[in-house]
DNA sequence: TACGAAAATTCGTGATCACAGTCTTTCAGA
DNA sequence: TCTGAAAGACTGTGATCACGAATTTTCGTA
């Protein structure tokens, strides 16, 4: 699709997030506003690097309004953060702002599992949604066992999403979204830095606890997987960004 | 039919939001958006009406760019949603979005509230913390006393935010905003049709709790205060908006 | 060599215009 | 009177320019 030869390498990389639907009938500014969520996500831009509106139109090769609206939006939803200065610049992750996240990702992502299992059982398609996230999951093993740390973050992205766009939820799912576009950039950065521990893989004790039709069992699941994935990452290290 | 004509009586009717400082250095956008984020507060805009760029310019008596701007700041902000013809329109309030809502402002919370405490009590200032809130309480005594509905609602508004802002919360602080913006319009324009029964008085318990340095009795009087508040409005009269 | 003021560049903000869709109105035909 | 197609008005999108502020560079002075 996207003609534009700047930028050859990666053009929609972590694209299957929510829409499946590709149509080109898209505004300049949501295609330019996915391609910079993508890059941020998945730690191309870097915390403290400038970020302008005229550089950024020069390097995606589209004008500046688009890139100009695609910047507020993802400030809007707390991607990026707007200096005094007006300027706009990918925000340093703290060790507060980590512990922060930790907890509301607990609290919003157990509520949204909760809420994904009550519709999915009511809708008789609990056992559907279990054969799908144990899909995902075994991709997930493989990318483990491969050593490929962006497919492993990718495939956990898929499972979460997978789970919780279950519940149809247009209020909170928006929300955890969000808290990701947050934690991302800092997920991807640390790749390197450390080796991954998968002692449990909570993943399965959440297929588990939806085919055994326990929520409680399934929110412990999605809460210690959250838990168990933040406390690997190097809070050691914090904070991390701009000198 | 609304009035629908320009409206030059009321410039800030609800300024005491969040920044005491009204410095006039913001930018027309800035100052827009905040404007345009009281009307929708406080419920000027019914559900369904047109929101067209010229027409609030025309209104607000400022350039097309900055109502552009603030209009897909509040997009993001899920306070107002894109129609597949892109245009913008004041979203309608259906029974899933209100139980949605409800969940949701419990998870977070509670959460902002224990952590609110904890910070407090950490700087030895959970008795000032007390102290602000039972001031704000007692406003909105009087505010029941004399039957003035929009400014108990502002004290309910400035009640909770005194606590959560004392969490000095980054993260969690502007999902419950991007919440109350989204339940905001339903509230006030509810507000001729109901009773309102206070039988117990949750900030009061919550007052109580800080005081007595017990966060688990904090989140219980902040919960029980939201599903209080959220059960006593009509939800058998949803979904609320356009036909 | 170090320092600081002035000049040049670059930035975001906002205005204005052209264009291509969408919606409303109008009006001709049954 | 009702239907439906064309004309007109209106809307969002995007480009381009002007302006003032902020940043960076330059260059003269200590």
């Amino acid at each position: 699709m996207a003609p534009d030869q700047t930028t050859p390498e990666d053009l929609d990389s972590v694209r299957a997030d929510q829409d499946g639907a590709d149509e080109p009938r898209t505004t300049l500014q949501e295609r330019t506003y996915r391609r910079l969520r993508d890059e941020i996500m998945t730690g191309r831009f870097r915390p403290g690097r400038s970020v302008t509106i005229r550089g950024l139109a020069d390097e995606l090769q589209v004008g500046l309004m688009p890139v100009r609206e695609a910047l507020r939006r993802l400030v809007a939803e707390h991607a990026l953060t707007l200096k005094p200065n007006r300027r706009v610049e990918v925000p340093a992750m703290t060790a507060e702002s980590f512990e922060e996240l930790t907890e509301a990702r607990v609290a919003l992502e157990t509520l949204a599992a909760r809420r994904a299992y009550a519709a999915a059982a009511a809708r008789g398609e609990a056992g559907a949604l279990a054969d799908r996230l144990e899909a995902i999951d075994l991709a997930q093993d493989r990318a483990i066992e491969t050593g490929d740390w962006e497919a492993y973050l990718k495939e956990n992205l898929a499972f979460h999403f997978a789970l919780y766009r279950a519940a149809e939820s247009r209020v909170t799912t928006p929300l955890i979204e969000s808290l990701w576009l947050q934690i991302g950039p800092f997920l991807y950065l640390t790749r390197e830095s450390l080796g991954v521990t998968y002692n449990e893989d909570r993943h399965k004790e959440a297929v588990a606890a939806i085919r055994a039709g326990d929520p409680d069992a399934l929110a412990r699941a999605i809460e210690q997987d959250i838990r168990d994935g933040m406390g690997s990452l190097p809070r050691n290290r914090l904070p991390f960004g701009p000198a």
